[in-house]
DNA sequence: ATCATATTGATACTATGTATCGTTGAACGG
DNA sequence: CCGTTCAACGATACATAGTATCAATATGAT
């Protein structure tokens, strides 16, 4: 097993980002990258911090406000309620959320912004923004189930 | 100005449904009963606590769950995250929430089912569920900006 | 090296719930 | 009209999710 490199290249894109907004380079932002950047599927503010026990809550929360406006991570909300976070292919988008294994993909070919703006003017109503969140089981899971049976 | 009636025809739908459940009629579910069938517009738990002092905050939240679980109220999510709770016409549908005044009015002829269930198959995504919101101005609120100008 | 200020972390506070548990009261049977 | 029983209540504590404040510190620019 290779040795594992430091730091990551999406972790750098993230630093950058920061940089390129006149974001200082700091020592929790850069773990905060790190984390966010090696997390496989959508996680908590909590689950972060607990990760990072040396940085304040505080930080670890104003740091993602941060990330979420640089539209490098976004928030996705859970079945539950739940508020996680993930590394944002920029731009809006939905995602679908597997309820199983907990990944997320970004929905394509969906293009609900038309329909809405459609029905919007129906009834009058100024479109401003929506939010989608889509929940089922991802490829994965279903197979791994129809093997099993 | 004619007296208040009491209960109030909706207030008295929503105790037939707890009643046809098997739910015991009590003074602090007649009391919530009242105060959401009064509310013209989503409103928060802790709102509705601040409404009724007198009930406990566990009992606000219980009783609020079960009226979701019946479909008689839905729970509305805004824009900045915040919860909200509103009398539900039954079955699923989707709001158009005006950032503005705070109304909230049911979308129709608008059939993102359809259109997710096709993009999902595309993923190979096992569709289970899914949550829109719709954020802008509703019509009043645009006229009466337009009115000023 | 100095300095202005952006950032941090501790702490406290708000909001939104859920879990526990001893007490109360609704519904039902006699 | 009681009495019983279990659902429901309210108080309280706890968990999660965030924001506000503020003194101390570290960054980046000079």
């Amino acid at each position: 097993m290779p040795p594992r490199r430091w730091p990551t290249p999406m972790a750098e894109e993230i630093l950058t980002a920061l940089d390129e907004q006149g974001y200082r380079s700091t020592a929790p932002r850069r773990a905060v990258a790190e984390a966010v950047a090696g997390r496989p599927r959508p996680f908590s503010a909590e689950e972060l911090y607990r990760e990072l026990p040396r940085l304040g809550r505080a930080t670890i929360y104003r740091t993602l406000k941060i990330l979420v406006d640089l539209e490098v991570v976004c928030r996705v909300l859970l079945e539950g309620g739940e508020m996680h976070y993930q590394l944002s292919h920029r731009g809006h988008h939905h995602h679908l959320l597997c309820v199983e294994c907990g990944t997320s993909q970004d929905l394509i070919g969906c293009d609900v912004e038309e329909m809405l703006a459609g029905a919007s003017a129906n009834h009058g109503f100024q479109l401003s923004g929506h939010r989608l969140e889509v929940y089922g089981r991802c490829r994965r899971c279903t197979e791994k189930t129809a093997a099993v049976t």
